[in-house]
DNA sequence: AATGAATGAGCCTTCATTCAT
DNA sequence: GATGAATGAAGGCTCATTCAT
């Protein structure tokens, strides 16, 4: 009762609104159960974000903003550092926006809220993609030109991105099931920069294997 | 007509319903639109199925079983093969699995099935994890431990065939959105081979790296 | 499966229905229950009955007819003896034909069966109340009217009549509710005889007390 | 249109409800047929009663709280009045309740609602028996003991009062049937006081006679 | 700014019945 | 004589949305 004076029936919806859309995903969630949560009214819902979708829409926008404010895509890590440095900073922050449970219920919170829209998209992901996750992108494939040298082309660099990214998303969306078949890796809070840092040492692994390979066998396998 | 005399009313609902379990997810499938697709009645679904989940079930079982009767673990690699070719047939027989469109409406049905399944397992999940998942997840142990050789503790095998796993999920998981950001790596049906050329080099790079950097920093990194 | 063999398939319907009808009335009960508990399948029964209206009418007759068969309404009284001997075969003869539980699985199954009936009675309750409940109330009447003497006039028998049948019925009807609220003469197999002589006694009482107070009231009281 | 205004949905439902519970029974009752008859949306009726169980505890309450407040166990006679008279006030009261058709659309609603309830208590019927039908019952108890003298014991308490109430439920349950079997004595508005008198004077001479024969016959036919 | 009441659409399920075999 | 498959109708319930206050 007393911190709910401060903070505005928006805010608790949108707080509500994360968890539970996170937890059961768009179609599952109810807008009650959110009012509910959130201790308002049902209608308040719609009366502050016009519609469920609108909601959604804000609570998306919500979630990278302050996953990208609270742990840039640099980590801190200077743009003249050497690649190698700045790409583990690059993994460690994913894994943090993906897996930090702060303001979540649970964790992977927003790991699997984000997810679900790399499964299903909805259109209130589409601005989403624009302002964060191509620019995102972008460093990443700044630091994997500088690591695999020559000017790479781009059926070389796409692919090697995606198994960076591949490997943090899927620590993220599979943590249910990795649960129930291994004691050992579960992402919790602890061993997320343990975790992060073996996918960092893998990661150059590969990277530097397809550097090695590439004269003798670019064309026959990456070639469109 | 013609060929529906042939074919039973319970498989074309089951065709029918692993088409749109995939896009929709099983929340938001709806029966009735299964039963269309299928050219059945509402009723007949809860005849031959017992419920809407009981459907999703046998959805669920019929997808891995297809799956891997069509597509082996070992894809008819020896199990004398070195741990390499193995390896390649393993990841190949992964892509293959998620990615082939046979028997299903567009692309990836089956693999977002799936990678639902990850995100937030159902009940009717469970039995397959043991069915199939589990003895799936054993041969890649099996094959990363003869390439870590000196017997690799499950502190540094676990992550390995998660990075392996994650790679090939992501690109069944993240197509959709892979498709706005990149021409390039998408997976169709005729690059699949392609991209799991790349995921297979990729991961022996990524693996060899590992068990260069182990005896000097295990400890500090893996142990929990 | 040994006795089955002699029991053709109508029967085993018949009597499942009888148990099934009498604990959950004609519209809860469904023919797929039925048909399950008979070992039959469930065309038969529209096979063999046309309808769940004709199996439930099959039920009713065949329920009265063993019921009336095996306890006569004189219960092997005399049509000579004295009324009050005659009326004390009519009670007994009612409690065990709507409590007996031969053939029943429980308790009170052809009670509640017939107190629904009372209830909200169905077109198939209309033969059974010419071929059987009108005659059998004719009996009673020619009873009371013997007891009351001076040809008593309709205004007085009817009551009497159904003050005597009420009493009766009341203890079929009322077994659940009564079992709830007192463990004094709950209706069991045991006492049944024991409970149908005190309202046999009771109705006596009342029936001479009508009897007594005719002459000098009946006009004001009675009187349509 | 014109008197709905002044009356809630809430209420209007409530009138649709014991209308149609009382006709149809709880399962073969249909919320749509209610929400049709109450001038209301179907939605509204889980929104007011959360189900069609909380419907019908809620018509069930609000049967034996109006009836109990319009005609009370004691019909306005004294406590200390000769007893009786207080049997005569219970037993109008009891065919009052049941029969009277006030705010129902036709003869003896809330009397089959109750016989209903007699036959195959809900669970919503529970709290009812504690709350008005146990202290009913304690009340005609208590006039009995009066009556019979000499402290008499349950297993003669017990029968008395269920061959008075036996006889009163009979009049609201039979109605159906009886007036299929006989002009006279049906229970309408206008007689209904008159059987009321049949009844006292006819449960009068019931508990004489049992009064009288206790002293020889007592341990024979009522010890358990 | 916020809410309780009410609504219409849609969903899953059950059920008695029919039909071809 | 009997059955498995299939169907259309209907029922209870949930949900996002709207409206008057």
């Amino acid at each position: 009762m007393l911190e709910q004076t401060t903070i505005t029936t928006p805010e608790r919806i949108l707080a509500a609104a994360g968890d539970i859309f996170g937890r059961d995903g768009f179609k599952a969630a109810t807008i009650r159960r959110i009012a509910d949560a959130a201790n308002a009214n049902v209608a308040s819902i719609n009366y502050h974000f016009r519609d469920k979708e609108g909601l959604y829409a804000a609570v998306l926008e919500n979630l990278f903003n302050k996953g990208f404010s609270r742990f840039p895509a640099d980590m801190g890590v200077e743009p003249e550092a050497p690649p190698e440095e700045r790409l583990r900073a690059f993994i460690r922050g994913m894994f943090h926006r993906l897996l930090s449970s702060e303001g979540w219920g649970g964790l992977s919170g927003p790991g699997r809220l984000i997810a679900r829209e790399f499964l299903e998209p909805t259109l209130s992901f589409e601005p989403i993609i624009e302002k964060y996750i191509k620019p995102h992108k972008d460093i990443l494939i700044s630091i994997l030109t500088e690591l695999l040298g020559d000017s790479p082309p781009p059926e070389i660099l796409a692919p090697c991105a995606l198994s960076v990214i591949g490997q943090c998303i899927y620590y993220a969306l599979g943590a249910p099931v990795i649960r129930k078949m291994t004691e050992h890796s579960n992402p919790t809070e602890e061993n997320l920069d343990r975790i992060a840092e073996f996918v960092w040492q893998f990661s150059l692994g590969g990277i530097n294997r397809i550097k090695e390979i590439r004269p003798r066998s670019t064309t026959q396998i990456f070639s469109a």
